[in-house]
DNA sequence: AAAAAATAATAGTAATACTATCTTTTAAAA
DNA sequence: TTTTAAAAGATAGTATTACTATTATTTTTT
């Protein structure tokens, strides 16, 4: 067993100072997590923050300019976290279908992780993807904050799945939607069976691993039925 | 050719007093539409709402108790408008694959519509909807509005398109999410395409018509090659 | 040991998200 | 047609948010 520590490295456009180079930029990063986790983000302010970490507001902003581009900031974090899960986990397998089921595994469970990095709490974050994580683009400034570079991260993550989609069957024409479909629809899920069950088949009464299970299961369903459906080669072996 | 006058009805735990009573309501309900369209919910405020519609910011508040209540009325409002659209486009027709074509079609475009109430801009409120739709459930008292009723029309309208897919294909496992997908991956495509394109293959470079039709085609794929695929029977004919 | 950089302490501002109260206008009931 | 009740308008006030600015004190680098 080991444990690789990954160095995440997040658009610069996105902070003042880099969080990441100093102990205070740090306890930034970890305790935002945290209490974003616990008091969502419309309660979250940078003064509740600073607090906590026994600083001061000025001191925060010296290393954000404000809430929403902290929010990025993270979102980018978690981006570039499941692409480098997602490349780990995929190294030196060559069936790209079997890449494919891997990589839906990543994007449901943050728990089957073979990284660790001391100040970002990944469960916490995750949970935070899941419950907020489109107010990072669903936002006045998307299209300043996308020329800004802000969803390099996101954009590379649903290419990189894409590519494998197309991998598995090239005639599909519509890889990158059901890279970003297949994303959002696992976080949609997760959230919707623990908040508005009516909206999802899949249930939240066992463990957190049953359900990321069922929610990896339904994912098969979707992503695979669809692409071998789509197959035209296989279709006629089917008609013939 | 013939309109027909709808009456929406919105859950009454989500206003003071109901804005469909009176002109002062019909006035805020109007304008807010027209005001977050333009300037985003995040800059929407109940003063500068107050402002245009020359009234005060204490009668607004005597209508909804705050913006997000307002907001999720909104939304409610929207809801319902799609389930009435696919009641009446949906009116005798008997085939369900034929049925779900058509529910695809609504759910993407707010324009082919037969119906028109005077004090909604309802292209106004699918951008809205579009833009920022998840909100009204991606939120820290997402439990407790849902225990209010909040959400009711959401899952009616995800109810209803869930049994025509069932209707489709009685083995498919998924038809609740199966539903909640369609309508998210509409949305989230539309957006997409206008504001993060690498995220989609749908393009925004012709008109509106022309994009939502690409949008329709696109979920037509997913959807029926999904179901036919999980048709046991028909695969077990293709295997024979 | 001096200079530079980072942080802390403090203060202040415009806007937000309300609540409260009182007066005037409008609409409904007697 | 009056009376009365409800709705709307006018005005004021509060706590919190989302910042900016300034100065003093630490910490780090040279």
């Amino acid at each position: 067993m080991y444990q690789l520590v990954i160095n995440i490295k997040v658009n610069d456009n996105l902070y003042n100072k880099d969080p990441q180079s100093s102990t205070l930029g740090k306890k930034i990063i970890k305790n935002s997590v945290l209490m974003i986790d616990s008091i969502g983000l419309e309660q979250f302010t940078f003064r509740k923050l600073a607090k906590k970490i026994e600083s001061t507001e000025a001191s925060v902003y010296r290393y954000f300019e404000n809430k929403h581009k902290l929010f990025v900031y993270l979102l980018n974090w978690y981006w570039e976290w499941l692409i480098a899960r997602i490349e780990l986990n995929t190294l030196n397998i060559k069936d790209s279908e079997t890449r494919l089921r891997i990589i839906l595994g990543v994007i449901v469970d943050s728990a089957n992780r073979n990284t660790d990095i001391e100040y970002v709490d990944e469960d916490a974050l995750h949970r935070i993807v899941v419950q907020e994580g489109t107010k990072g683009y669903h936002h006045k400034t998307v299209d300043t904050d996308n020329e800004g570079g802000f969803f390099l991260a996101y954009k590379k993550l649903v290419g990189n799945i894409a590519s494998v989609i197309s991998e598995v069957n090239s005639d599909f024409d519509y890889p990158h939607s059901l890279a970003s479909t297949l994303i959002e629809t696992a976080n949609n899920n997760l959230y919707f069976a623990r908040h508005l069950p009516r909206l999802t088949d899949i249930n939240a009464d066992g463990t957190e691993a049953d359900l990321c299970k069922s929610v990896v299961q339904m994912l098969e369903v979707f992503c695979f039925n669809l692409l071998r459906f789509d197959d035209k080669s296989r279709n006629s072996r089917f008609l013939n």
